[in-house]
DNA sequence: TTCTAAAATTGAGTCAATTCTGTTTTTGTG
DNA sequence: CACAAAAACAGAATTGACTCAATTTTAGAA
């Protein structure tokens, strides 16, 4: 069962993302065509929708990765965090903020995350909400952390702040990404900012 | 100049903003073609797209109107909050809420909500973002009454914290309407628990 | 009233995502 | 080594949003 089919399929299914991601990247997403990423990809238009049930779900596997990518990164400050709330909370939504566009323009986020509200059902629609659940997650287990080094109060309620914290952070995110002249470094400031209130209330 | 024309301009608006409206309703956004809404509204395909850009729009002239009127509730509650931070919060917020499903199904927000991320610079796109900040600026005002009533402490950084207030219920919001199963009264009271936090740290 | 320019309308045509159906390839069995 | 069933592929056909050139309607001047 896993011989040469298991093989083909996962060579066509690399070939298929790596064709997505550099036309994505030179003609952006509206402007790649399914006909062209095939091509370039040596498929069939009918085979792309063998592998995925659409082109959103194209872009959804490359969004994926980057976000694991930063997931990762994130637990080494999660393990080892600043003894200072404020800045542990910076460095782990900084990391989120300069990693997001490594691999991922402006115009790819957009469509990215319009598609998972837009079909939240679909393959990416899900992973989408289960990486921002698990992005959720891993601020909850740096308050957590932070809780149980003495940092911050422990009659706080930590998943709430979490989420609060998550929320706000992806809010300022979006409105990043729909403004092309947004620079990172207001984002950062703006939601350091905002954090400056949390962290004045949850401080030892 | 404001003769038969305008009149059968503003007609035409009309026509086309119901027969939209309950074909979306009826069918939902993507079912709703652009064909049937014109042969409704006893226009021609043409003759939309010179009213409207895209499809969008159309439906973006319906949520303008939903939100306007939760603006436009919302003055009450701004004018005179109730005499506890919690309260307020959760009263202006809970008119917000409440109202959202009045006028637009779950999936008509998921689609406008996509397209305004999707398509920023668009009619719509910027008139969403217009309206997401007129919602930040009546959570700001309402900050700012019970900072004079004496409710909140005057330290406080009242524009960040309106933001943040509102990012966190609009991103609630969003999940909320990603999820056909999700409750009205779950999602309050998750964002009234998110709040308390808040109000802990901001009230005299 | 008649005429002309401007504004608006129309619907057939274009374009690109997605679907569908017939064909080819792979697998496992006798 | 055949061969039948299952899986995957190909690309033509479909679909629906959006465009555009031709036609019709309105406004206002003579």
């Amino acid at each position: 069962m896993s011989g040469l089919r298991a093989r083909q399929k996962a060579d066509r299914h690399r070939r298929i993302i790596e064709a997505a991601a550099d036309l994505f990247r030179e003609a952006g997403y509206e402007g790649a065509k399914i006909e062209t990423i095939a091509a370039q990809a040596e498929v069939s238009v009918g085979t792309i929708y063998n592998y995925y049930q659409n082109k959103g779900d194209i872009l959804g596997a490359i969004v994926s990765m980057e976000v694991n990518e930063v997931l990762n990164a994130g637990r080494g400050v999660v393990a080892n965090p600043p003894a200072n709330v404020g800045d542990a909370l910076d460095t782990l939504l900084g990391i989120y903020i300069e990693h997001s566009l490594h691999y991922l323009s402006k115009e790819m986020w957009r469509q990215a995350m319009a598609i998972s509200t837009q079909l939240p059902d679909s393959p990416f629609g899900q992973a989408y909400t289960g990486l921002d659940r698990t992005l959720t997650e891993q601020i909850r287990a740096l308050i957590a952390r932070l809780q149980t080094l003495g940092l911050v109060r422990r009659d706080i309620d930590g998943p709430a702040l979490g989420e609060l914290i998550f929320n706000n952070m992806n809010m300022m995110f979006i409105e990043f990404v729909k403004r092309d002249e947004a620079r990172i470094a207001e984002l950062r400031a703006a939601i350091r900012r905002q954090n400056r209130i949390l962290v004045a209330a949850i401080t030892v």
